[in-house]
DNA sequence: ACTGCAATCGTTATCGGTTACGTTTCCAGG
DNA sequence: CCTGGAAACGTAACCGATAACGATTGCAGT
C-alpha cells in the first residue's frame, strides 16, 4: 500500500484540464453541453490523475446514488447466504451494495439498531435498504425490504412460508409415530419464529396430540441458546421422543447434547430442525430439516428492492416463498412405540 | 416501514430548539461551549424529532469517522469467518464497520476492483479498510490492512503460514508413504497460492520425491475449478495415491469426484485440505486439512487496522498466523505400498 | 458604573461534488 | 454586417454537517 497525502479530487481535474468543475462533473456524468474536444481533454486528465469520484460528496448532492444498503447486527452463516443471494441478484445490475454493522451491539442486543443504522445510510448515502432480521418497525424516507420481519409488520418483506414449513416438519413426525415431540422456540418478536411455533402447535393439535407447555423451550434462534434447553428437555425421566428446534444451528446443538449424552439419533431421538444450511447436510447422521432458501430470500429481497427504487414493482410487496421438507438420517420411528 | 419524505436534519433540530446548527453540533458532539439549560433543549429536539446525524455529512467535513471500511469481490463462507472475526476485534471499540461490494464484478474478475471500491470509500467515508484478497497493490489516503496480500506485497497484512502449513501436510502424507502426490494449486498471483505450491514442492524435494509436473492442476480457489482437474488427474491410468488441494472448497470436489469414480477415501486415495472450513469436519470421512483460522485472520487485520488508524500500531506491519495440521479421517497410508 | 475575561453562541468558510442560472461563443439566416 | 438562438462553459448556491473565528453575554473585581 502506498500512503497518498492528496486524494484526487474534481478540482484537481479541472485544473489540469483547464476547465471549471462543472464541466468535469458533466463529462463524469455524460451529460449534455460539452463539446468532443473538451470532454476529451477532460477524460485524459482524468486517466493521468487517476480521479475517482467520492461517493460521499456525490450522495450528499444526489438524490440517486445506485447503491443499495443492506444492515444486519451480526454475522452467522446464513447471513453468507443471504449476502450471495444479494449480489446474485444485483450482478450487473449497475447498482453496488454497502452493507453496515455497528460494533457497539455485538453480541449484546440493542433495541432498534436497525432504525439507527437505516438513518445514518439512507438519509443520503443509499436508494433503498434491506434490513435483515429487524425486531420493529422501522421508517425510512427511501424504500425499504425486510428479510424475516418482525411480527404484524405490514412493510415489504420476504418471507419463507414458515407456517406450512414448521407444520410439514411437525407432520413428518407425527406420522413417523412420534406422540411427545419436544419444540425450541426461536425469538418470539420475529415473525419467522411465532410461525414456526403457530405450526408446531396446529400439527399437533391436528393430529388430536394435546400441547404439553413443559416440552417447549424458548431459545432466541442462537445455537448456544438451545444447548441447556436441550440438556434439560433430554435428562427429563419422561423426555420426548422428538425434538424440533426453530432453526439449523439450534437443532445441530440438540445433536451435540443427544451425543453427550449417550442418547443415539436416530434411534432414541429423532431431530428436526429449520433452515438447511449447509452443515446440516453433513452431519452423521444428516439432520432432517425444513429447507428455506436463505439465497432464495437474499435474492428476491434485493430484486424487490431494486424495483421499489427504480418504482417499477408490480408484484405483491409480502412475498412469501415456499419451503420444503427434507428427510434426511435424523429422524425415524420411536424405539418402544408401535406405529399407530 | 413508513415512508417519511423529509429526513431530519440538523437545522430543523436548531430551528426546532431555537439555536444555530452549531450549537446542535456542539451537543451531538459534547464539545465544549454549551449552556446546561440548552444543551438540555437541543436534545429534547433531538428526541422529539428523531434526529440522526448522517454518517455522509460527517464524513465529508471530518477527518475522522469513526468507521472503517472493508472490500472484498465475493461472498464465500470463508468471507463469513473474516467478518466474524472484525467484527469481534472492533465490538465496542467505537468504530463501526462498512463493507463495501461492486455488483458488476459479480462472478466475473475485473482487474483492480480493489483499488476503484477503496478510492471511492477512503476518500472521506472511512479511516481505513481491510481488503480481502486484493490481486494487486493499492494505494489510499488512510491506513490499509490486506487479508492474504497479493504476491511480493510490501504492504500492511495479515496471512496464514502458508509455506509451514503447506509442508506438514504434505510431510504428513509422505510420512505415511504416499509418493505419488497430487496438487491442486490455487490463484498464482496471490500470495497464499504461491506459499502453499512452495511447501508442496519444498516437502517432496525435502524427502526426495522429485517434483512431477503433471501432476500439478492449476485451480484458482473456487470449488468449481477444481472438479475437472480432480477428475483428470483420477482418470489416469497412473494416478496419485494422494492429493493435496490448496483449498478446503477444492478439496470437497476431489471427495466429490473420487466418490463419483468409484474411488474410495482413504483406501484407495487420501485427500488434504487447506483452511479448515466448518464444511470440512462434517464429512464422512472428516477431511485431513490445514487449520487457518479466517476467524483469526479477521480479528488481527481489525485488530492492526485499528491500531494503524489511532496511531498506535507497534508490532510488526505483516503479521503471519500460525497453522495447524488436523488429521481427520481422509488419509491413510496408500493401499499397495509397503511403508517405507 | 466600568473593565476584563471567560463562557456561550452565531456567522461563515469549507468538505467534494451537482445543478440552476447566467454569460460567452459560434454560426446560420436575413 | 447585424441579429437571434442554441451550444458550451463558468459562477455560485446548495447538500448536511464541522470548526475557526468573531460577537455577545454574564459576572467578578475595582
Amino acid at each position: 500500500m502506498t500512503e497518498v497525502n492528496a486524494p484526487v479530487t474534481m478540482s484537481d481535474v479541472a485544473r489540469a484540464a483547464g476547465v471549471s468543475t462543472a464541466t468535469v462533473s458533466r463529462v463524469v456524468n455524460g451529460h449534455y453541453g460539452v463539446s468532443a474536444r473538451t470532454s476529451a481533454q477532460v477524460r485524459s486528465a482524468i486517466e493521468r490523475l487517476g480521479y475517482e469520484s467520492s461517493l460521499v460528496a456525490t450522495s450528499l448532492r444526489r438524490s440517486r446514488t445506485n447503491v443499495l444498503g443492506l444492515v444486519t447486527h451480526s454475522f452467522q452463516s446464513y447471513t453468507a447466504e443471504v449476502l450471495k443471494g444479494v449480489m446474485k441478484a444485483l450482478s450487473r445490475s449497475g447498482f453496488d451494495l454497502i452493507i453496515y454493522a455497528n460494533s457497539d451491539l455485538y453480541g449484546s442486543y440493542s433495541e432498534g439498531w436497525e432504525q439507527r443504522h437505516l438513518t445514518r445510510l439512507s438519509g443520503t448515502l443509499t436508494d433503498g435498504c434491506i434490513v435483515v432480521t429487524p425486531w420493529g418497525e422501522v421508517q425510512s424516507r427511501t424504500p425499504v425490504v425486510a428479510i424475516d420481519p418482525a411480527r404484524h409488520s405490514t412493510a415489504p418483506s420476504v418471507t419463507a412460508d414458515n407456517l406450512a414449513g414448521a407444520t410439514a416438519a411437525v407432520e413428518h413426525l407425527l406420522g413417523l409415530g412420534h406422540r411427545r415431540i419436544g419444540f425450541i422456540a426461536g425469538r418470539s418478536n420475529l415473525a419467522a419464529a411465532w410461525s414456526r411455533e403457530e405450526g408446531y402447535r396446529t400439527a399437533l393439535t391436528g393430529a388430536g396430540v394435546p400441547v404439553d407447555l413443559t416440552l417447549i423451550g424458548r431459545g432466541d434462534f442462537n445455537p448456544e441458546s438451545a444447548s441447556p434447553l436441550a440438556r434439560a428437555l433430554l435428562q427429563r425421566a419422561d423426555r420426548p421422543t422428538a425434538i424440533f428446534a426453530a432453526s439449523d444451528g439450534m437443532a445441530l446443538k440438540v445433536l451435540e447434547v443427544a451425543k453427550e449424552l449417550g442418547i443415539s439419533v436416530p434411534g432414541d431421538l429423532s431431530v428436526v430442525g429449520f433452515d438447511n444450511i449447509p452443515e446440516s447436510a453433513l452431519t452423521e447422521p444428516g439432520l432432517t430439516t425444513v429447507d428455506q432458501s436463505m439465497y432464495q430470500l437474499g435474492y428476491e429481497a434485493a430484486r424487490m428492492l431494486k424495483s421499489l427504487v427504480t418504482g417499477e414493482w408490480e408484484g405483491p410487496r409480502q412475498v412469501v416463498l415456499p419451503t420444503r421438507l427434507v428427510v434426511r438420517g435424523s429422524t425415524a420411528p420411536p424405539k418402544s412405540t408401535t406405529r399407530s
